[in-house]
DNA sequence: CCGTATTCCTAAATCGTTTTAGCAAAAAAG
DNA sequence: CTTTTTTGCTAAAACGATTTAGGAATACGG
């Protein structure tokens, strides 16, 4: 019924030669091992003609190496993750690793769970994105000697790699613009998170805002809320601050939530405040207005993270990773010319 | 340095009983066996007392069941088929599986190359969206005796467990809640595609107009086009039939390019038009007008799916399951009363 | 012609389980 | 008191690879 896959083993009895010979000419080890040439061939020919291909599970039983990369995000329903896994798959298929995707759901105790399954699973390296009190099982992780790539956020105190953005500097840049394009009550939304992630974006806010001499207006959401509380966090706060010009999202879902409530009690605002958004997604593009966005280089985050993988994953003295990348400002309708807008 | 992970056989030396004694117990084997309780007891016991969690990759290599479960999509970036991979995700690790998610692109050949690589694997079952062309290798998946489950697709002529969605009418429905609200001129934006759900779908927009004594008026794309190569063709269609005064989009990334289209080429038309979309997108909601579409019960995918699978991977002698489910109809602004509207 | 190198290859242990076949002792049956 | 049955357990093979340690045959040096 089912055809049986070749073994080693049947390679090795067909040529009347030892499994041993085999699985060093298959690994590469035939010179070395000073396998004659022809013998080396005649297993070569051989392996490839029966299409050969070993037992994955038998290499990694014994050598303790899986080949499977966990990336693990926040909630892999979000299509900043989503997409940067698609970019991940790709480039790990290429090299023969598997990904296994996963979602936190930014918990501690379920970062610890996954952790402890995939622990279990002898996974051979991980890209992580960590929940705000996981630096404990990271530690754990870390000491492990397992490949660890941070992204998005990271701990200043642990020595690990990383690949981030330059929050703090993006979301400045992009406040000036807001504030280079005429406005001057620019709101906050972000969520009160120790992150790094968070607090650099809020840092670069308050530093754009401190420096035009405007006042500062921030609306911190409790972490963890639904998205049915935050909007009503966010009425209560365009309310409450009527003159408002402007307004900044700290992430995608925060935005996503704001446009919401905008266009539901505030119609007449969404096209004459200035809109800002951490996180592009391409309905920023279709919306009217379209919404500007600080964009995040997915595909280079993405490359970034195997480069650092593979070379982690190759080189047994791993060398230490740090990488900050620049984000981009998508400028678009939504922060144009604050006077041309209002017309 | 790394504490050794205790093995099985730790636990018979250190009980002085065998491996295999120990092994039955831990497989709840034990009466079945005949060992005496007392040594069940001390057993289970000192395993918990170890925290001994068995090492799947020997598990696998000897039983040839990896618990691993491939969820293959067109695009996991895709927000539809994200946050199905999600729900799956969730129901999978309650239940002890891995989920290994990965992207054909829609295309046979990296169907199939996927499914090498994941045969290799010994992966224990597949939840697969087909590539037009994959029924060869779905077929031999199936011969295989492998738990497949298709879904959002499936080949009629296949014997195959799927769950898809009713497609033909939830487009019917959708055309006549179109025709039901004034519209006369609908076009519908498809995709030249031999499957399932794409035919459909198209026949149901097909029967509603023709019930409706109203020309039908559609566009289907060449397949395999890229995003502005639809738009340029979306634009062409728009202008070549100006007297439309409603669009149906058959995916939701069609109309996430339509939507496009429509507001760079005929921002009129936004509003006038009675809008409907295949597949419902958090975005929808947001826009203005915020999108009709035809929801698909993700939920309930997710969780039929995986009832399946589990029904499928536990009963040896397998049962064929095969599940239509309905769609729901989410009227929003863009479908609503014709005259209301073009006030 | 003996000792040492070199060449080419292999036996066997190992990774951590599962599972088949069976053994020794105790209990039951005769 | 023997035979049979039952109880309670285990030895060892197997899954399919990798790797250590070493062996036989030939070549070489003196």
């Amino acid at each position: 019924m089912k055809p049986i896959r070749p073994s080693i083993k049947d390679i090795a009895a067909h040529l009347n030669v030892s499994v041993t010979t085999v699985s060093f000419v298959l690994n590469g080890k035939g010179p070395e091992m000073r396998i004659s040439e022809e013998v080396i061939q005649k297993i070569l020919g051989y392996a490839r003609e029966i299409n050969y291909r070993p037992n994955q599970l038998a290499q990694s039983l014994r050598t303790g190496k899986t080949n499977v990369i966990v990336f693990m995000v926040e909630d892999i329903s979000n299509p900043f993750f989503a997409r940067l896994a698609r970019i991940i798959e790709v480039i790990a298929y290429q090299k023969g690793y598997k990904v296994i995707f996963c979602s936190n759901e930014n918990d501690d105790r379920h970062t610890g769970e996954l952790l402890q399954v995939f622990r279990d699973q002898q996974v051979t390296g991980y890209i992580i994105i960590p929940s705000a009190g996981a630096k404990k099982q990271i530690k754990a992780l870390l000491q492990e000697g397992v490949p660890v790539i941070l992204f998005d956020r990271y701990f200043p105190e642990l020595e690990t790699n990383y690949v981030v953005i330059d929050n703090e500097n993006a979301t400045y840049q992009a406040t000036k613009h807001l504030i280079g394009n005429g406005y001057r009550k620019i709101g906050f939304v972000t969520i009160a998170a120790s992150q790094t992630q968070m607090v650099d974006r809020l840092k670069g806010y308050k530093k754009a805002v401190k420096e035009a001499k405007l006042r500062s207006r921030v609306l911190e959401l409790p972490f963890g809320e639904d998205a049915s509380e935050g909007e009503e966090h966010m009425r209560k706060f365009f309310e409450a601050n009527p003159d408002l010009d402007a307004v900044f999202f700290a992430t995608n879902y925060l935005a996503q939530q704001g446009l919401l409530v905008m266009r539901e009690h505030f119609p007449g605002k969404l096209h004459a405040w200035g809109i800002m958004s951490f996180d592009d997604n391409e309905f920023f593009r279709i919306h009217t207005p379209s919404i500007s966005a600080v964009a995040q280089p997915l595909e280079e985050i993405g490359s970034k993270l195997m480069e650092i993988m593979l070379d982690l994953l190759k080189n047994e003295k791993k060398a230490l990773h740090q990488v900050v990348l620049t984000a981009r400002l998508q400028e678009r309708d939504s922060s144009q010319q604050k006077d041309v807008k209002s017309l």
